[in-house]
DNA sequence: CTCCCTGGTATTCATTTGAACACCATTATA
DNA sequence: TATAATGGTGTTCAAATGAATACCAGGGAG
């Protein structure tokens, strides 16, 4: 047999355990899969052989000793960050404060590194539609990052948010908006107007 | 002191907690914080305390005698989806074939309620450009979903895998794209040519 | 036929674990 | 001043748990 090919009892092992993990938060014991998959409670070294299948052929790892110690090689919590979602951002010196926290949201390792110094926001205004930030997205952003020419940042401006992509000129900032409906935003190095909170990193959107 | 805010103390057991959990797989036993935190082995009393406190305060829920029974409030798996990647779509009859399946990925109950019958594509092209799709982004499909006037689908047209808006008409069907540059497909109600895999439901994208 | 893998049953055992007490010190609040 | 909340220490105990062992049966591969 293909070493990555189930049988039909050690699929619905596996299965338990993800459904198991999804639902309440830690995998199971070898005596709740037991039971879980219609076993005898008595019956905990079938459990343990079907274990040993599922390792071998790479869907879990064991953690020798441990109670609940299984890991899904398709589900690396590892892989996950959780970030806040801030509902408003009131201007402040020396800077914002993040207001009326509306939860968390999870957001996969393919799309954020490294959840530390991040935050996500709703985008409000049409003034990046062009670059495929809509009213309504979220947008996934790093506050202590460095800003490069022609990253799209989260700015304050006379302490109003907002989302630009921004350009560095001899003495000036430009804020540009990816929608020639909207101005540039154009702001003289020496004045006090700016306020960079951090760099978009990520869009998620909802449809429907 | 307010009903939510936590003693230093009481942040610490929390991070070590979210952070045991996201790096193991599982939530650490009372013994494990204990000795995560800097207490003796034989100080479980205290961290029974703890958990107490941050579970009155709403941050964790514990499952009463079940080893590492604690849930994070902050990170409900079950609010989570587990989204297989596909690399490539076949064309094949009666319906199209998944291969190279790149891994999974991980979506909060944000965007999408319920993983069952859905997968995950890379966008190739700009034809939906304008709706804020563009290539190289992850869009989440729903396969069997009802398919209504104006949605977003994903198509088969002639063996080719397209992101299109649909739009029905009398006797025929238009796949449009959402940028002036790209043609409108016009299909024929009776014709054999289009399959609708299923509805573009949401939207990922990385920056940088 | 023999060997290996799968799958189930039954039992034993050393550890681990959550829970419950008792006791103490500090600090903030009423 | 009294009271509650926080935070730490030490101990005991029943229950839960992973591991190991032995036995049995069927099927597929060589």
């Amino acid at each position: 047999m293909n070493t990555r090919e189930l049988t039909g009892r050690q699929k619905e092992v596996l299965r338990f355990i993800e459904n198991f993990l999804l639902t309440r938060g830690f995998p199971p014991t070898l005596r709740e899969i037991a039971e879980g998959i219609g076993l005898g409670i008595k019956n905990i070294a079938s459990v343990q052989k079907h274990l040993k299948s599922l390792e071998k052929k790479g869907y879990i790892k064991r953690i020798p000793r441990k109670t609940r110690g299984i890991e899904l090689t398709s589900l690396k919590l590892s892989n996950l960050n959780i970030i806040p979602i801030i509902g408003k951002v009131q201007a402040g010196l020396p800077i914002p404060a993040f207001e009326d926290v509306e939860g968390t949201i999870a957001v996969d390792s393919l799309f954020v590194r490294n959840a530390d110094g991040t935050i996500a926001l709703r985008v409000k205004g049409e003034s990046m539609k062009n670059a495929g930030i809509l009213p309504g997205d979220v947008v996934v952003v790093k506050l202590n990052e460095q800003i490069n020419d022609n990253d799209i940042v989260v700015a304050f401006v006379d302490g109003e948010v907002t989302i630009k992509r921004i350009k560095r000129k001899e003495d000036t900032i430009d804020l540009v908006p990816e929608n020639p409906e909207f101005d540039v935003i154009t702001i003289k190095s020496n004045e006090e107007r700016l306020y960079i909170l951090g760099k978009v990193v990520a869009v998620f959107r909802r449809i429907g």
